[in-house]
RNA sequence: GGGUGGUUAGCUCAGCGGUAGAGCACUGUCUUCACACGGCAGGGGUCACUGGUUCGAACCCAGUACCACCCACCA
């Protein structure tokens, strides 16, 4: 640190110096003809390209021929592309950098002297960052050339699979095999998940004497459906979640299947139909069921096929259909047993009827948007002829229905009216006027009209003034023939406008006044539903959930984030009769025959509704009635979706059968699903698993966030904004993404606009992150409680992690295989703080992993792996481990390299259940060096944490020692010295504890020298560089912190004693003994501790 | 109308009584021999607002605003 040749004052006064020496020789020196026209370049003139003297060498003669052939051919990753350009950057850098030295040497006279050097550094640094510029662009240039030219390769997965096979095979059994430089996860990930398919490494455990049993049951996902980002993330929670409890020797289940989702796959069947100019009706029952199977049989794998590519470890071999031979029988045994009992029963009813469907659906498969629309004020003209009652409706259409005009009875504007009778309009009927609290005065005109058969309030209120409801609407919504005939045929909505255009002639209309309404809709088709009267199949709900209720409040069932559990309950509590008809064909028919007079038999087989039939006609002939043909007819109708999946949890299992399956796996361990099905699933599959098992499905239910896009938007085709997870795992070109997402939308005009932001958003398309690097992902995002706004960009981080891991891999394989590894245990060991630090830190992490999987804490879990590996072990424990095996000593070196492979392969069991493919790969070529060699690391154990390792001593050395590597850094930066120049520092501090970092400090802070000194500070000007106020700045730390914990529990013991002192004064027995004396002493007590916090503040705010 | 969650760096989010954090983005610098998908150094915050509790509040309490979502619906 004595010279500081680099200052731009000295160094710009030797240039000018140089300048006047090299003209001087230009005139007369022997050099200058040499390189002709050229000329030679003085020092300050700015270097152009073509005067650099010798020409840049062009791309071809750099890349080997070789390289350029295979690049031309294939495409190429973008990794392969950085490493490519970096190499070639390097290389011509290096040939560069000898050219200028060469020619430096050889034009300038080597005696021109020391200042010429120092200016020569400097100008060879400028000519080297324009060359640098020169040699980026070229090589951008050129390879945005070739990337332009390269075909683009009809099957991408083939390409990439090319791209892999050049990489060295990952996890061969060779030790010896060296990683490639970057991870590249395609290749690693198809040989492992057939490797581990094949070795039955999912099977489930039916081993009985295991009392470890863990079973998660996957939502089964509509069968003919692909995989959405959704479901990806919660089988990456749900497949951590496996392969944890695997790993740590648990007997496993992952039960998967699929939906036969009734409605969503009849639709889309139906459209299929409708593209090629036939529909259903046409097909006929049979054939159009046909056809779905036969769709099912085409689909039905995309789906499974994708869970796999996402490393899915659910046991396929027992994978089911909710119309599987087996799952259909015990849909109908439940059906018979609920109807035995008399929870499942059939009756006319009022229910959500869609139209455009000709189905009913359920209260939830209704979705209610609010949308602008008029409140019309019609005139009701009383019988007498007297006056008008005037009703506010926004359904005029359905007058045509109305069976009564209600009011508030309290209503004295229209007490005088009860009882008497308004003339409808258009029909002349006369219907009464009632009174009902359940009429809003406030609201419109006070007067209500009934309307019994299309309105949820009105059939209720019809029901208690005796009222009989009156249909006007077919099944697919038109006018029918209970209403005037004018309207008959009508569809509902010209029926409006013309009973509008009708009561408009009449002077009928009042007033028309805009009003917001929320308009019901089914959740399938879009089409607005409508209230119908209807013979449906109900299920009661009342006693199933008071049952779940109990569930719950006993704790069997506990909701994970514990809020939702309000959700559940409130839902339970307000429940009304479950509608389970659909008059849909795909799906279970209801086990229901009749007979020619409409008596029902609800039975498992039609033999045995037969029986039934026989029998009651046996039982009537003798008492002498007459008998009906035996020739009974089948319900028509199937069953709700949802009725099959509230059996998922026992029907999977092989119910009513006794077996292992159903004995180890109910209740199944957690269930893993979005809140949105609260209610179509978990709920129903508590109240339907309790009454048949005596059990209870699962134990905890785990509520995820629902994946968004980047703007937080809900994720869905027709939005444009759907992120295939397959995308991000194996990369997407911009075209294909902007197909992909403009393909099937509602509205096609949206087209330009989605097409335009998907560009700004992607603009070179998508990446392959690997399927790693998603799941790791997915796992950092799912903290509780909150929807998940997907972010690209954080892929990019955890990419670049999986690629950090890889590397730190390679190096500990360059390090330690063929080496002695400490697997020996006879041979000495020696460790240093380091190693007992880094060992320390990974019980730390371990206990941290079991924590975040204890309470679902996924984004703890990826924190705990990521930070171990990334900021613990590669930033500081490798440099350590550097610096120990360049000091050398063979029971150092070995301890050192046992440590840095047992703590690698510790991490990669840690990661394992989030980053399966990338761990898996690695740790076969890590596990011998840290002697634990296996087959995979599947059947390794997870690591259990042991808290006596932890040294929290070597914790505070580290500490120590990272900050005084920090403070020399710093001190470097300050100084401004060159990163090829060494510096020495001197430490003031205690020589004993500080004398063990120093190899470390001159290795990782780049000192020449450390001197410890104890006592007095050297003089001032000393050519060494002090980091003298570090002590004295941890010990004030480490006091503030002390003394804080002390007040704190000084304040706590003496809260605690107040508040006894004060529940003693609370307590009249103690009150009339000795109460004023106590409360005195306590009183002063707490001021001296007031007195005592404030002497202590004060000296805190010194210090800081 | 009832309920739940949210508001922290440019973006996406952790933190939930004790010196404001991460990833991405940004600035500077470095082709060093595991990693440029990298290292090192750096910039960037009245933790929505207002009160209260506390020695001390991003954190606890009360209220306000805004944003999401769920449930029930007034015709």
């Amino acid at each position: 640190m004595t010279e500081q040749p680099d200052r731009p004052d000295e160094s710009d006064a030797l240039l000018k110096r140089a300048d006047a020496l090299l003209t001087r020789m230009r005139g007369s020196g022997p050099a200058a003809p040499a390189t002709g026209a050229r000329g030679v370049p003085t020092l300050s003139e700015p270097v152009a390209p073509a005067a650099a003297g010798p020409a840049i060498p062009t791309l071809t003669e750099v890349i080997p021929a070789e390289r350029v052939a295979a690049a031309s051919g294939e495409v190429i990753s973008r990794v392969q592309a950085q490493n490519l350009e970096h190499s070639l950057y390097q290389r011509l850098k290096r040939d560069l950098d000898q050219q200028i030295t060469k020619i430096m040497q050889e034009r300038f006279m080597p005696d021109i002297g020391a200042a010429l050097d120092a200016a020569l550094a400097r100008i060879s640094q400028d000519i080297k960052a324009d060359i640098n510029g020169m040699v980026r662009a070229s090589i951008d240039e050129t390879l945005r050339a070739q990337l332009k030219n390269l075909r683009v390769a009809v099957d991408a997965r083939s390409a990439l699979q090319e791209a892999a096979a050049a990489a060295p095979p990952a996890g061969a059994a060779s030790a010896a095999t060296a990683l490639a430089k970057s991870f590249e996860p395609a290749a690693i990930e198809s040989r492992w998940y057939a490797a581990w398919e094949k070795n039955g490494s999912f099977r489930a455990g039916l081993d009985e004497s295991n009392p470890r049993r863990y079973c998660i049951l996957l939502p089964p996902p509509n069968v003919t459906g692909t995989l959405h980002m959704g479901h990806a993330f919660q089988h990456t929670l749900m497949d951590a979640l496996t392969r944890y409890h695997r790993m740590r020797g648990y007997a496993t289940l992952w039960q998967p299947g699929t939906d036969h989702a009734g409605i969503a796959t009849q639709i889309v069947v139906e459209r299929q139909l409708e593209a090629e100019g036939t529909s259903r009706q046409a097909l006929g029952r049979e054939r159009f069921i046909e056809r779905v199977w036969r769709w099912k049989e085409e689909s039905g794998t995309t789906i499974t096929r994708q869970m796999r590519r996402l490393g899915a470890s659910c046991d396929w071999g027992r994978e089911r259909f909710t119309m599987d031979e087996g799952l259909s029988a015990v849909v109908t045994e439940v059906f018979v047993r609920l109807h035995e009992q008399g929870l499942i029963y059939r009756g006319k009813r009022l229910v959500n009827w869609d139209p455009v469907l000709k189905s009913a659906v359920s209260d939830l498969e209704v979705e209610s948007e609010e949308e602008s629309g008029t409140l019309w004020h019609i005139r009701y003209p009383l019988a007498s002829g007297a006056d008008f009652m005037v009703v506010a409706t926004t359904r005029p259409e359905t007058l045509l229905g109305d069976v009564a005009v209600a009011v508030h009875p309290g209503d004295l504007r229209y007490l005088a009216y009860l009882g008497q009778e308004v003339l409808l309009p258009l029909t002349g009927r006369r219907i009464p006027v009632i009174g009902d609290k359940a009429v809003d005065p406030e609201f419109g005109t006070g007067c209500v009209k009934v309307t019994p058969a299309h309105d949820f309030n009105d059939y209720q209120m019809g029901l208690r003034h005796g009222l009989e409801p009156r249909s006007i609407f077919t099944l697919d919504a038109h006018i029918n023939d209970n209403a005037p005939a004018a309207y008959r045929g009508l569809d509902r909505y010209e029926a409006r406008e013309k009973v509008l255009a009708d009561l408009k002639e009449q002077g009928l209309i009042a007033e028309a006044v805009p009003h917001k309404l929320k308009v019901p809709r089914c959740g399938r088709t879009g089409a607005v539903v409508e209230p119908m009267l209807t013979d449906q199949w109900f299920v009661k709900m009342e006693a199933l959930a008071k049952a779940g209720l109990e569930a719950a409040a006993r704790g069997e069932v506990r909701f994970v984030p514990e809020n939702w559990t309000a959700t559940y309950n409130d839902w339970l509590n307000r429940i009304q009769d479950w509608c389970i008809s659909r008059q849909l064909w795909w799906g279970h028919r209801i086990p229901a025959w009749y007979d020619s007079e409409g008596s029902i038999y609800v039975a498992r087989t039609r033999q045995e509704a037969q029986a039934r039939h026989r029998q009651a006609m046996l039982d009537r002939v003798r008492s002498g009635g007459r008998i009906t043909s035996s020739d009974l007819k089948q319900d028509e109708d199937v069953l709700d979706t949802w009725f099959s999946s509230a059996l998922w949890p026992f029907s999977t299992l092989g119910w009513p059968a006794d077996n292992p399956a159903l004995r180890m796996y109910l209740p199944s361990s957690v269930l893993v699903t979005g809140f949105d099905i609260i209610f179509f699933w978990v709920a129903r599959m508590v109240m339907m698993t309790l009454p048949f098992t005596g059990k209870v499905p699962f134990r905890e239910v785990y509520i995820t966030g629902l994946v968004r896009d980047a703007e937080g938007q809900k994720m869905s085709k027709s939005k444009g904004n759907i992120l295939d997870p397959l995308d991000i795992v194996d990369g997407i070109g911009l075209e294909a993404l902007v197909e992909k997402r403009t393909s099937s939308l509602l509205d096609p005009r949206q087209a330009e606009g989605i097409a335009a932001a998907t560009r700004r958003q992607y603009p070179k398309g998508i990446p392959a992150f690997g399927t790693d690097a998603l799941r790791f992902t997915f796992a950092s995002l799912a903290s509780h409680g909150r929807d998940i706004k997907f972010d690209l960009s954080r892929c990019d981080g955890y990419r670049n992690f999986c690629n950090k891991l890889w590397n730190a891999t390679r190096f500990v394989l360059m390090n330690c295989e063929g080496r002695d590894t400490g697997i020996d245990e006879t041979l000495p060991l020696e460790f240093s703080v380091a190693d007992r630090w880094i060992v320390s830190r990974l019980q730390r992490a371990e206990a941290e992993a079991h924590r975040a999987f204890r309470e679902y804490r996924f984004d703890n879990l990826a924190r705990a792996v990521y930070e171990l590996t990334w900021d613990e072990y590669c930033d500081w424990y490798v440099e350590l481990a550097k610096a120990q095996l360049a000091a050398g000593g063979d029971a150092r070196e070995r301890a050192t390299r046992r440590t840095l492979a047992r703590v690698l392969e510790t991490i990669l069991r840690l990661a394992h259940p989030v980053i399966p493919f990338i761990t898996e790969a690695l740790w076969q070529k890590v596990a011998p060096l840290a002697g634990k060699p296996g087959p995979s690391i599947m059947l390794a154990r997870y690591p259990e944490p042991q808290p006596e390792k932890l040294d929290e001593a070597a914790e505070r050395e580290l500490a120590l020692l990272k900050d005084l590597t920090n403070a020399c850094r710093t001190l470097r930066a300050e100084m401004n010295v060159a990163p090829s120049q060494k510096l020495p520092v001197l430490i003031q501090g205690d020589r004993a504890r500080l004398a063990p970092f120093v190899p470390y400090l001159v290795a990782l802070a780049r000192l020449s020298e450390v001197v410890i000194v104890e006592g007095a500070l050297p003089a001032a000007g000393a050519p060494v560089s002090i980091v003298g106020e570090y002590r004295l700045m941890l010990k004030i730390e480490v006091d503030m912190s002390a003394e804080r914990e002390r007040l704190h529990k000084e304040r706590l013991r003496l809260e605690a004693e107040i508040a006894r002192a004060q529940g003693k004064l609370e307590n009249p027995a103690f009150v009339e003994r000795a109460p004023p004396l106590v409360v005195a002493q306590e009183t002063e007590r707490l001021a001296r501790f007031r007195a005592t916090l404030e002497k202590v503040n004060e000296q805190l705010r010194q210090l800081a």
